[in-house]
DNA sequence: CTGGTTATTTATCGATTGAAAAATAACAAC
DNA sequence: GTTGTTATTTTTCAATCGATAAATAACCAG
């Protein structure tokens, strides 16, 4: 009749299934909570959304249920994992930084894109950004939209200021322009921490690079995308 | 005792679930075969690698076992659909085409890629490149290795050439430098057709200026490099 | 030591999954 | 028409999924 010690049994790792072995161990509900949250974004990041419950569990030295007790869902833990990687991870002061006029613009996107991708340029964030974009959820999308915002659109500000072009109104060409430099940059985290090729370890020259590379078109861009505005 | 026409039954549309009504239809088996790799493809890519195969067989018109009629299981359908993606759609005049110095290298690379984002700027090839990457299966990254070297080193080895630059070997700084380009270009392609963000509906300006951008610091990139390489 | 609270586990449900076996029906050859 | 072949469906299975309800045990207050 051997009672069925199931996979969610916890503490079944080789065999030992005497449901007695348990020394349970007893959090209170933040602990609890937070430790599910951290580790549901490092599991789900590696092993996919479609992973299931119980393997998050088994991860978490937990049995399924458990995980019910502080989400009402699945699709709700993941929402917090939205949250937590989205929301909490964006820096305020980025959008500061970049726009500090004391400051040469080159510098000021430099440092801006070294902070930025120390942020972001780790197995959690990358992954996670990847899946959600995949399915469309909406957290995605208007985090793009804050980055057109705050970056994109600030850093063709700031630099067609500071070379005293005319700023406003930003033409789709110039905002396009911004994006395949973010997406240069962008691209060698994927590269180094999705696709796992071997990649120059040198984030600096890549940032200069990108960066000096979309300076030296700007006013080309510029000049063309105002002349097709205007004739 | 009303049978149980179950999700499985290919007619089971909006109720009539009568099974008698079926104008059962009967391909060939290479016509058969071909269907469900194609229908894969775009199944797999908009649904994801871990949708059932219930849901290809009903969205075939045809019941989930006869997919193993043709696949021995679904990973190998699915390697069947890589197959399809990752070799078949790539092309060898690509190549032929970049090392063509009777032409001006910038207008090749221009016109290459226009023909490889006309060749990968769709939602399947996309979509199944991301969610392989992701992945981490093994042909993806073969696919990255080749696109690196008849690719991103042929551009490099061209334009240096063409300028009187010294050739071989080249940098680790140069090839990761012509991996930003490349990945300016295929960022505005995620963004089109993964995120679905309204971008500019004009994909000649984003290849030129990107070339372009990528040119005017080659020259710059290379001295750094090399005086690098030999400090 | 006792009683109440609650974090945690055990047990279980219905739905869905990939897959196999057996029954059936469409088509070709004669 | 009859027969043989095989494409296709029907039926079914064990495993796994998200989720619920009930039992249990750890901790706290008195």
């Amino acid at each position: 009749m051997a009672k069925d010690v199931s996979a969610d049994n916890p503490l079944n790792e080789v065999g030992h299934s005497l449901t007695a072995a348990a020394p349970r161990r007893r959090l209170s509900y933040d602990e609890r909570r937070a430790e599910f949250v951290s580790m549901a974004i490092e599991f789900f990041a590696q092993e996919g959304f479609e992973s299931s419950t119980r393997g998050l569990a088994r991860r978490l030295n937990v049995t399924q249920p458990l995980l019910y007790r502080y989400f009402p869902s699945k699709d709700d833990l993941i929402a917090e994992v939205y949250e937590a990687v989205y929301v909490q991870r964006w820096r305020d002061e980025w959008g500061r930084l970049l726009a500090d006029r004391s400051r040469p613009v080159r510098d000021r996107m430099i440092e801006f894109y070294h902070a930025y991708t120390d942020a972001i340029f780790n197995d959690d964030w990358m992954r996670i950004f990847l899946f959600s974009g995949l399915k469309g959820v909406g957290i995605h999308g208007q985090y793009l939209g804050i980055v057109r915002e705050r970056i994109i659109e600030t850093m063709l500000t700031e630099m067609l200021h500071e070379r005293g072009l005319a700023v406003a109104p930003l033409t789709e060409e110039e905002i396009e322009f911004g994006w395949t430099m973010h997406g240069g940059i962008f691209y060698y985290g994927v590269r180094m921490l999705i696709y796992k090729s071997s990649v120059l370890n040198n984030k600096t020259f890549v940032i200069e690079s990108v960066v000096d590379s979309w300076l030296s078109q700007i006013d080309s861009i510029h000049a063309r995308a105002r002349a097709r505005a205007e004739g």
